[in-house]
DNA sequence: GCCGGGAATTAGAATTGTTCCAAATATTGA
DNA sequence: TCAATATTTGGAACAATTCTAATTCCCGGC
């Protein structure tokens, strides 16, 4: 948002790609430039109209590929993570959600009394989302497996 | 059949459907007592799978539909809400993010700096992942159309 | 400067998860 | 019982993403 973080990220595209071992190829510099230019969290389709547009050339794959490298190399986020199916719980209490990289599960977690959050003004929260990714107790200690039971 | 008998025994589900202005069926029922069965947050497929093993005559949809209307009705959420396409910024700070239900776009919100949370022994978390969902300034007076300006 | 190998790009096909549809069936209220 | 309405079903459609195979590009060694 601020300029300094703008100048700061911008000249150091190159090595962080580079770091990651990905190449600085004028796609992923451009895809970066568009995601800097409008910050609304556009989707890898808007994404991909806004390259056309000084890239007529790039194609949906290429924008695919240059958002996973810029994400695996730290230089931005896929703001919405869990892109598999959905999942369904039936525990209607106030939880939070831990989902183990190791294995793949999910956890329910108790919510702290205090479910408040400082807002901007104006903004109205209805309703809080938290999931919290790491290592469930089974997979701090041992690398597993993706379980499937069923 | 006997319609008593199932009432007496669905722990409020028919009356929470009912109020919900769903009709309580063999197959909502059983979709729910898979739910119920093994709390691991199964994804609408594996809720099919086991759903079948009593009922094999119920199809995908309407597991869906059943799944949706439990979790209209308040027996069950939705744990992965954010459904539509990945969304991506170049905002490398800690910070969550802002859904607003109005117009549809998406804010980022600095996060407090106490990051911490009361996570049960053996759980390492890795990362955080806050959403929130609400009405932004804009929308929280005057209701907006879904923005797309690309 | 030229060549070979690995990475990147491209268009399009394939896959996944979900929603929509129309017809058949079931349930409810009159 | 009957009509109105909701639900179920299988399959088609759909949207987002990933994969594939054929170039094309880039870098280091010669």
């Amino acid at each position: 948002m601020d300029r300094a973080t703008n100048i700061e990220c911008d000249s150091g595209l190159g090595e962080r790609l580079a770091r990651g071992g990905f190449r600085f190829t004028p796609q992923r510099e451009h895809v970066y430039a568009v995601l800097l230019q409008k910050r609304d969290h556009p989707t890898a389709e808007q994404v991909f109209i806004r390259a056309k547009r000084d890239m007529p050339e790039i194609s949906m794959a290429t924008v695919y590929n240059c958002l996973d490298a810029l994400v695996k190399c730290g230089m931005a986020r896929q703001v919405t993570l869990e892109r598999g199916a959905a999942r369904f719980c039936p525990n209607m209490r106030e939880h939070c959600h831990f989902y183990c990289d190791g294995c793949d599960s999910v956890f329910d977690i108790d919510l702290p009394a205090e479910a408040g959050f400082p807002l901007p003004r104006g903004y109205r929260a209805e309703r809080y989302d938290i999931a919290i990714h790491g290592r469930c107790p089974a997979c701090t200690t041992v690398q597993r497996k993706k379980r499937e039971t069923n």
